[in-house]
DNA sequence: TATGAATGAGATTTCATTCAT
DNA sequence: AATGAATGAAATCTCATTCAT
């Protein structure tokens, strides 16, 4: 679904990226060096296929999550409902902030000012359905759910997409506090959300087909 | 509600900060010499009152969003109900992204990794209730809506305050992209989410009463 | 002549160029490191005066260029006549190769493409007379032997002006060669230019006066 | 009269660097990527034929100076007499700056103390008559004109070729003053310094010959 | 022989912080 | 208490040079 032709250089750059941001790194004070020492290849590398630091971060944050909407949408489709799905995302955003909790970051990131986040704003907006992948794999959840033959508008969906998005960032929000002053068990915070998100979308369903 | 006796210039830089911040400045590129400078103040006053830089933005931050909330309350009480509270939020939200928004700016800086917002989760952590105050106002207005002799859990309560942040935060998304690209117009857009809003307090409702 | 108040930091600045100068620096390949560490201050500091390390360089040269011409004046009025001046500017470039050779280094740098070369000719020409020094000093010179009752136009002067400085050139021409090559010995050679020259400014004298 | 086997890659780096400092580069700031691209060469290919840059650029000025000189040399067989002939120089140098001033920009980069200078000099001492094209061109002018039975001891010859080549970066300073600034019109100042350069070469001839 | 991707030493420049005044 | 000149650590980025192909 993307440009396949990635240096091996590039990659790894990426990949060190990628690491250091999930392992809790700071975008913004995160240094050349440091990701070019953990990538394994020299300094000057970067800048023979990125002008600057920033613009090597947004493509790798861009990659990543590219990569890791892709290989979740994957593993999401041994799910048999709405329901599961929200559920396995919200557990895997819990057990490994690291993979589904990196898309939560990168779209965390797009919200600031900084220099990164308008050149991955930049990237994105290049996009032929210029949509964020993790939109795109929540739309294609909730179409899923409601089945093909929906006729609910495009206005309708995108609400509904929103709508998720948000409550999986307030989820995110959640698990960023402290343990001791979450008023909910994680488990029965988990529930609520699937179904409010559920229930959400069914509500949506076209009402003369029930 | 807060320690009063704020040194002049301390209160100079804070609102130095606060004015570089709504004026969409990015905070990791922000200079000690920047806000100096726009507080009027000298740059060595700053390490007489703050052990660094990260200490001051994020008292500055702190008492934003303290500020604001306390300001916006008081605007809130003028309104008769939920939906026109609500829609208050959104409108503010929209029209001085500056203001409203600077909470929200600072919520999502909270969840970074960034050194400012250790510090500022360390200063909601020392709070007596613990709550960031945006939190807290919704919390108030939702108690208000309900009547005073509620029967709701504080589990449920909470909840219903996750709930409308992350309404609006769907709504900040919404703001955040570019108008070209929105699929609804803005006025829909807060109608929906406020009668959502609302619905989902009215749920909440006494089940007895029912 | 010129701007007084320069920060002591500045002229240590100035101080430690015009030194590597003299020494036979290169220019190009002179790093700001070394500069300050021979000037005694910090590598910061010259940014607090200079906004670029060329800026600096270009300062301290036209400053130096200043100061050697002024003091150089000052020591030729010691001698009587225009041959004797020149004799001992000749004299000067040889010994210390050092101070009127700077002025000659200076010049032959105005003819440089390099960035200090284009901020130099800048500041020449700033001056209110838009002249370099060193031909300025020649100028008076000229005049002081000719006398202040002179007919001689301006275009006269200049020519002789530049007749003066290319008989310099060719004395530093002939300095730069290998000792071994030269064709004469230094003093030979002193006499012939000092010779020239005086002819030159003779000849110019009132046609009416012969 | 030259090395005549010179690779065609080191040809086309000589080209390219001749045309770069014709086009007013600053040699210090010419880069070897700069440069192999518009020779169409491997960056590494330098490193094939020469030990370091700024071996390649003092050879690639080396021969520069050659050809211009050469080939200005033919040029000027075909004017009559030794007036015409600089007439024809100072022309030269004011319509295209690029062929003969080439030639003076290399004269005068051998009075740096940069490396690409130190390894010029050494190429030139290198030289079995240890002269510089430029000057050996001038004094095969200057005993043309004097008459092949001349008696003029070499250091006269000597002196007046470095008179001349004075006089010559003199004209060429005045040409690198702004416009503006310039006391005489450049056809004046030519006819000035031809008659001048004349002047000096026929008072040494031989007196008793006349 | 020729290439150009890769390297890393080293340059310029910024800016948080100190401290004499 | 307040200042801002001075500092120097540390960051980004460049580019001469190497070397596997």
């Amino acid at each position: 679904m993307e440009k396949q032709e990635l240096s091996p250089k590039v990659l790894a750059a990426y990949k060190a990226v990628a690491e250091l941001f999930m392992e809790g790194a700071d975008l913004s004070s995160l240094t050349v060096s440091e990701i070019t020492a953990r990538a394994g290849i020299g300094k000057g590398t970067v800048y023979d296929y990125f002008a600057n630091k920033e613009e090597m971060l947004a493509g790798a944050l861009y990659h990543e999550m590219d990569v890791v909407c892709a290989e979740l949408y994957k593993q999401l489709q041994k799910k048999r409902n709405l329901y599961e799905k929200m559920e396995q995302i919200l557990v895997d955003m819990e057990e490994h902030m690291q993979e589904v909790g990196c898309a939560f970051k990168v779209l965390h990131l797009l919200m600031d000012n900084s220099q990164v986040s308008k050149q991955l704003r930049e990237l994105f907006r290049r996009r032929k359905d210029n949509e964020i992948p993790l939109f795109a794999l929540l739309r294609e959840l909730i179409i899923e759910e409601l089945g093909e033959d929906i006729s609910l508008s495009g206005e309708d969906i995108t609400y509904l997409v929103m709508n998720t998005v948000s409550r999986l960032i307030c989820y995110a929000m959640y698990l960023n506090q402290d343990e001791a002053v979450r008023s909910f068990d994680t488990k029965t915070m988990r529930e609520r959300l699937c179904r409010d998100i559920c229930r959400d979308v069914e509500e949506n369903r076209q009402p003369g087909e029930d």
